[in-house]
DNA sequence: GCCGTTTTCGGCCCGACTGTTTTCAGTCG
């Protein structure tokens, strides 16, 4: 089905590129053509500017690993809706092929053979052929492989999606403690998508030193969350637990635990170009450390006991794993210009916060006590305005009271403070919900989307940015609405909301909440670069969310932003100041 | 199909695990 020409964005044309690289790959064509392809792909969803600018300014190769058959594609797609290459491949590759490379398992070459001999299509015939034991008459499959393949169409269909963040990081965390208390390993690291905070994660990694994995894989496999084990080796052992999350659990020497952390911390794309880099060198990166090309037989490595000595062995600057993604980070290390980026123990103060007056649990109290003993210098309480009917959003007469109850408490807690702010609406006809009035009775006003999600883009940018003009409005709350796994950002003019950020001095949150994370990290990126201040907040509902701060800050520095940029790690007298004028 | 501080041609990261392979292909990350 050809895309809508007028309305193609980066994310549709990056997935005909996957395809064209699928399809490649199941009509068995050169590998490198179909990598090139994904390659592309990445390339274009970490871009930062809509793709039809790019085509009209004639600047499409200066995205990498776009040349002149890529841009070809990328033209026809802005013009017509649909590439030619695209559609001459799905001529020749029979439908079908690539719902069956769904199926973790099967391959290129396991999909080619099943269809030519049994012309199946679909995940339904697949599983109802492997019932009936029809695949495992085919040349090069066998009982086994009938059989993972019908456990991985199980899997498949029990599992909903990606984890969020915080309950990948609560299953990696019960393992990690399980594994440290039953094995006595001393050196163990949660690594993969999780260390380096991507927003939502496939499998868990997690990397142990010692000298012996067999009794390590032993204690891991019969661990209480274990459904069933997928594969197990001399170094590498991978289970599936409850909800069908993958653990990976890997067991290097102690010497290499540096070379191996770095490795299993990833991304792919980082590790190919540091081991790219190191070949250029006469050097060969792997799990178990840096050598000089025929010196990793012997064991004579550069460097693998810590992360740090490989980086430093490629003369390049310690990369955080939260850059580690290939977006520019290693040319940045070699250059040693690297941003110093903003971190947790920087953070003073918490500005999006909710209490059991409106959507939370706790009382006001509690949460400030829980902020302070956290180390903060101050917390900003922002219930919701009444216009969310179902939050109970606060009166007039309420804010009253809460005003009252703050001075009562800062009495006690001081030198904390408890700052009064408020969530408040952006209407559908782009209006607050409380009148000027009344916002000028908080310190911080922070105003959100929360219906009428379904407006046009121009709509929802009018409504945005009309309210970030507002002279009583500090910050723009989750931007985009997106709720991972679950809810499409809502169309808005990001470009624009940041101009509007720069213009007016309103502060663009980085929204904590696991499945929020909004700004997302790429858009963090470009605020950063435009000079748009930012702020991190937990948007906690409950005492232990305020610990939310910390995937705030995660998902601030993906964004590359520097300690600098956020509004929260500034003294409470700084931050106050750093409001816009009001 | 892309790319160049050895290159405009000849590479393209590297290793583990599975299956049944007695030396390797397929798949994965």
């Amino acid at each position: 089905m050809p895309l809508d020409a007028l309305a193609v964005g980066n994310d549709a044309i990056a997935k005909v590129l996957d395809e064209i690289g699928d399809l490649i790959e199941l009509k068995g064509e050169n590998v490198f053509r179909a990598v090139t392809y994904r390659a592309a792909a990445r390339s274009i969803r970490d871009l930062r500017e809509p793709l039809t600018k790019l085509v009209e300014e004639r600047r499409l190769k200066e995205i990498p690993k776009v040349g002149s058959s890529v841009s070809e594609a990328i033209e026809q797609i802005v013009a017509t809706g649909r590439s030619k290459r695209h559609d001459e491949l799905q001529a020749a590759v029979p439908p079908g092929l690539l719902t069956l490379l769904r199926v973790p398992g099967v391959g290129p070459a396991t999909a080619r053979t099943i269809y030519d001999h049994l012309k199946i299509t679909t995940i339904e015939e697949l599983e109802e052929a492997a019932k009936e034991h029809r695949l495992q008459q085919l040349p090069k499959i066998q009982a086994k492989t009938e059989e993972n393949i019908l456990r991985s169409i199980a899997a498949l269909k029990q599992r909903t999606g990606r984890s969020l963040l915080h309950e990948a990081r609560a299953a990696a965390m019960t393992m990690a403690d399980y594994l440290r208390a039953e094995t006595g390993v001393e050196q163990l690291a949660i690594a993969g998508s999780l260390r380096r905070y991507k927003e939502t994660i496939g499998d868990i990694d997690i990397v142990v030193a010692g000298d012996d994995a067999a009794p390590i894989f032993e204690v891991f496999a019969r661990a209480p969350s274990v459904e069933r084990v997928l594969a197990r080796g001399d170094t590498k052992c991978s289970v599936i637990v409850d909800r069908g999350l993958q653990i990976d659990l890997r067991v290097v020497p102690a010497r290499s635990f540096g070379a191996a952390l770095l490795y299993f911390t990833g991304s792919k794309e980082h590790n190919v170009r540091l081991r790219g880099l190191a070949l250029r060198r006469k050097l060969l990166l792997n799990e178990y450390g840096l050598y000089r090309i025929g010196a990793e037989e012997r064991g004579q490595e550069i460097a693998s006991i810590t992360e740090e000595d490989v980086y430093s062995a490629l003369e390049m600057d310690f990369i955080p794993p939260e850059l580690r993604e290939d977006r520019g980070e290693v040319d940045a290390a070699k250059a040693h210009t690297l941003p110093k980026l903003v971190k947790l123990d920087q953070v003073r103060g918490d500005l999006h916060t909710h209490t059991n007056w409106t959507d939370g649990r706790d009382p006001l109290a509690d949460m400030a006590r829980r902020a302070l003993a956290k180390g903060y210098a101050y917390l900003a309480v922002t219930d919701h305005s009444p216009g969310l009917g179902m939050t109970n959003g606060l009166s007039p007469e309420r804010i009253e009271v809460r005003l009252a109850e703050a001075a009562r408490l800062n009495a006690e807690l001081a030198p904390f403070r408890i700052i009064v702010g408020t969530e408040v609406d952006i209407r559908a006809n782009g209006a607050l919900d409380y009148s000027d009035a009344l916002l000028a009775k908080f310190d911080i006003v922070s105003a959100s989307v929360h219906s009428s999600f379904g407006q046009t883009r121009e709509q929802m940018t009018a409504r945005v940015v009309g309210a970030m003009r507002h002279p009583l409005v500090t910050a723009l709350s989750h931007p985009t609405g997106r709720l991972l796994e679950k809810r499409e950002p809502h169309a808005v003019d990001l470009d624009a909301v940041i101009d509007a950020a720069v213009e007016t001095g309103t502060w663009i949150e980085v929204n904590g909440g696991p499945e929020r994370l909004d700004l997302p990290d790429t858009w963090i990126r470009k605020a950063v670069d435009r000079g748009a201040t930012l702020v991190a907040n937990s948007d906690a509902h409950a005492i232990e969310e305020l610990d939310w701060m910390d995937l705030a800050v995660g998902t601030a520095r993906r964004g590359w932003a520097p300690d600098g940029r956020l509004a929260n790690v500034r003294e409470l007298d700084a931050m106050l100041a750093s409001r816009k004028k009001r």
